[in-house]
Parts: C-alpha cells; sequence; structure tokens
DNA sequence: TTTCGCTTCCACCTTTTGATGGATACCCGA
DNA sequence: TCGGGTATCCATCAAAAGGTGGAAGCGAAA
C-alpha cells in the first residue's frame, strides 16, 4: 500500500526506521504546538500512557525538554549531555519518571520549521542496552536532515490543512478528529483503536458522536461526504 | 510553510542522506514510468550524460534493471548478487560502460508502489571503494522502507497528473460500476440494490468483486482509495 | 464549588457487511 | 457447441458496525 493509510504512519514508519538501525527499547514520536505542547504522540513498543504520564506531570522536568533548546540548533541531543549522570541520579525526574517506566539512556531527534522546534522524536535505552555510541549518534544525526525535510515538506503541510478545514465545517473535538482522520484512510474501527492506543469502545462513542454533528448514517456516507471538502 | 522548492528536491536529499552513510563515488535516482522507461534522473557528484549513456545503449544490458526485478520484492540489490564477477568482467556491459566510466561495484535501492517498480536510487563506487558490507547493505535495507514511503506519500502525490479513469485502473464491468457509483455516494448495500432493483444478494456478490480486483477489505477503504482518485 | 464538556470505557443489543460456496441464465466468440 | 465471462440470485455464517444507556475521571470555566 502506499496512499498513507493512517495519518501518523509518516510517524510509525521513522520509528520502524531507527528502531531497525539501532536497539532500543522505546520510542516516541510526537509533534510540538507553537505552544509547545505534545501532539499526535505516536509510541512504539510499549502502551500510550508513558506519554501521557509524562506530559502530564514531568515534561517540565525534563532535561531534554524541546523548550530548552529552541534557540539552539542541535539535530540530536542525549540526557548525558546536558547533565552529567552523578546529577542526573539525584533528580526527582530520574527517580520518579525514568526507573519506574525502566528508562536509562535518552537520545532526542529535534525537527524544526524556520527555527522553532515542531516534532520530537525520543529514543529510550533501559540500562542492560548501554549508551549511544558515537557511531550511533552520528548515524542519527546524517538521517536527522531526511526525515526533518519529508516531515515538512511532506506530512505536515497535509495534515494541517485538512484538520483545520474541518473544524471550520462542524465543530469537533480533537481527539473526534484524530478518529475522523483515521476514519477518512478507510481504517476498521479495530485499526482505529489500536492506532491511537484506545479501547474499541471509545471508537465506537467518537464515532457515534461524529456521526450526529455531521449529520450522517454510517461511516461510509461520511467519508463520501467530508473527504471531498478536503479536496478544495 | 516548507514546499518543495525543488521539483526533485526530494531525490536530492536522499541521495545526500545515503552519501552521507557510506562512501560512494557516484548516485543516481531516477523514477520508472509503467512502461519501464526511466524519467527524472537525479545525479549526485557527477554529470549527467552518464545517466543519458546508459539510457541510450545499455540499460538492457544491466543486470539490474528493474525490469529484472519486477516480480520480486528485494528491497536492495547488488550487481554481485546477481552475476558472479568472473562472468560480470566478460560482459560488453561491464567492459564498455562500467570501466570507461570507472565503476565497479552496483547496489540498486528499488522503490515500489503497488508491487510496481516506480524508482530506483542507484549507487555506484569505484574499485578503491571495496564492495558493500552485510553492514552496510543491511543499513540501506532499512532506510528503503522509509524512503518508499516518503517516496509514495509525499513527492508522488505532486506529479500524479496522469491519473487515469477508475475502469483503466481496475477493469470493471458496467454493472460493477453502476454499484461503485452508489457505494462511492455513501450508500448503503441495501439502498444500493433499491436503486438499481437488484436483490441484495446482487450487490454484496459485486461488492466482493469489486474489493477484490481493488485490493480492498472494505467498503470504506474502496471509498478513501477511489475518491480521492476522482477529483484531480 | 459546582457544573459542563471531553474523554474513556462498559454491557447489551440489532443491523449491516463481508466471506464462502454454490446455482441459473445469458451472450459471445473460438 | 462449448467454454468463459457476466449478471443474477440463494443460504449460511462470522465479523464488524452501529444504537442505547449508562459510568467515571478530569480540567476548565462559571
Amino acid at each position: 500500500m502506499t496512499a498513507p493509510k493512517f495519518p501518523n504512519e509518516f510517524q510509525r514508519k521513522a520509528l520502524a526506521l531507527i528502531n531497525d538501525l539501532m536497539p532500543l527499547s522505546e520510542l516516541v514520536f510526537f509533534l510540538v504546538e507553537p505552544d509547545m505542547r505534545h501532539r499526535g504522540a505516536v509510541v512504539y513498543k510499549s502502551g500510550a500512557d508513558i506519554e501521557k504520564q509524562y506530559e502530564a506531570a514531568y515534561s517540565q522536568m525534563d532535561p531534554l525538554n524541546p523548550e530548552r533548546f529552541t534557540n539552539r540548533d542541535d539535530r540530536v541531543v542525549t540526557l548525558d549531555s546536558q547533565m552529567s549522570p552523578h546529577l542526573l541520579k539525584q533528580t526527582i525526574y530520574y527517580q520518579e519518571f525514568m526507573v519506574p517506566n525502566n528508562h536509562r539512556f535518552v537520545a532526542d531527534m529535534l525537527f524544526r520549521h524556520e527555527g522553532r522546534i515542531i516534532a520530537v522524536l525520543t529514543m529510550l535505552r533501559e540500562a542492560g542496552l548501554g549508551n549511544y555510541s558515537t557511531h550511533e549518534l552520528h548515524l542519527l544525526r546524517s538521517l536527522q536532515p531526511f526525515l526533518e525535510y519529508s516531515l515538512n515538506a511532506v506530512y505536515l503541510p497535509h495534515r494541517n490543512d485538512e484538520r483545520q478545514s474541518i473544524t471550520d465545517h462542524y465543530a469537533l473535538t480533537e481527539r473526534e478528529l484524530d478518529v475522523l482522520e483515521l476514519l477518512l484512510s478507510g481504517s476498521s474501527n479495530k485499526e482505529i483503536a489500536l492506532a491511537l492506543g484506545l479501547g474499541l469502545a471509545t471508537i465506537k462513542t467518537h464515532l457515534h458522536n461524529i456521526f450526529q454533528k455531521v449529520s450522517v448514517q454510517s461511516r461510509s456516507e461520511l467519508i463520501a461526504k467530508i473527504l471531498p471538502l478536503l479536496q478544495l
């Protein structure tokens, strides 16, 4: 297949690539809003709940919080490059967030658009995997420009335009948009649930609400009604 | 925003990435038309004349000619995997094309869309650089899925003006088109049956056949796949 | 503080869709 | 005339989708 079946297939493909090139215990790819909030996190190799936990309580303490790199041009940053292991282990962030989740080594690949950080790919390793080698970091820094180009040139423009035009028409919530996006790509409820890390019941609820707001009886009718709106 | 400034910026970015990851003497990225002709070659590190020379006289002799890989699923192929060095050196292709251009080792990364090869990234090495190591080949095979995805999802849609009508793509019968038309408008099976004055079972049969021809699993996927083709 | 909207999930149920393996009839070309 | 494709229909079954009426947590706003 090739038409982007999932709107965030870009993220998952990118994560699959990185994961294929070096041993990692977990990967996360999220977009960064202008107000520095995270959005559309795609988690690889584990559940999506860690991301919630992070955003809720620990993002501000994160030594790799994207905000800290706003006025710089790093492509890839590691936890160790920001803080000595000795100091790190004394932080609440390390003890309450990293340790319980079995994270020891962290590297972030940063993606920018006109200077602003628009997305971050976080790579996590448990202690047993050892720290990132210079060779691995070089590989990551080589990959970054191409990933950034693809992200900017292709993925983001489409996605933003589409979401905007739909919210203009119907008052859908963020989550409903997430569901709708996947639905419009032809995904089944099960696939949507899987992609968003939610239960099947939740998807049905969201869909039901979407049907109401858009005034349609079925997913087919919804697709037939919305898709043409996006091609204007 | 970051709309592709140059039509083939994608190719050049991809070539820059590969070139950054391993020593190469030359790289070429070209698109492959349905009739297997090359198009839009982007050459890295040397002049474009080699490409013309190749297409004019030597493409048919090329052991790595994409045509030879049509019904396979190789991501990356090397010259050595197709022909023993001993035999290779006796070929006209080697003596008249490769030697004069100082090529000794060749690897091709193949990109497909729905099975068909749509692009090829050719990597060339002079003798001094040595052959591709298994590690390098693994790296290339890891990169291929992401590049293929980006190529399909991002780059190719821009040049998809050549979209034919649905019937050209998927030999649908007249009756199947009747059904499809109603389906694309969001109708349920019952409504389609009513509209065409047929039984529900008939509609199901037609739909089943359509699914097969178009290679989809559900009506939603079908709509999501066909509708965009109609609005170009 | 309370209310409200959003999000998540559940159980139970009906309807729709899709898969499978048939059958019959028609037409057309080899 | 015989085979192949098309079109129509059937029964049966499993899976997916959709409807209904809940519940609970949470954060923001009133």
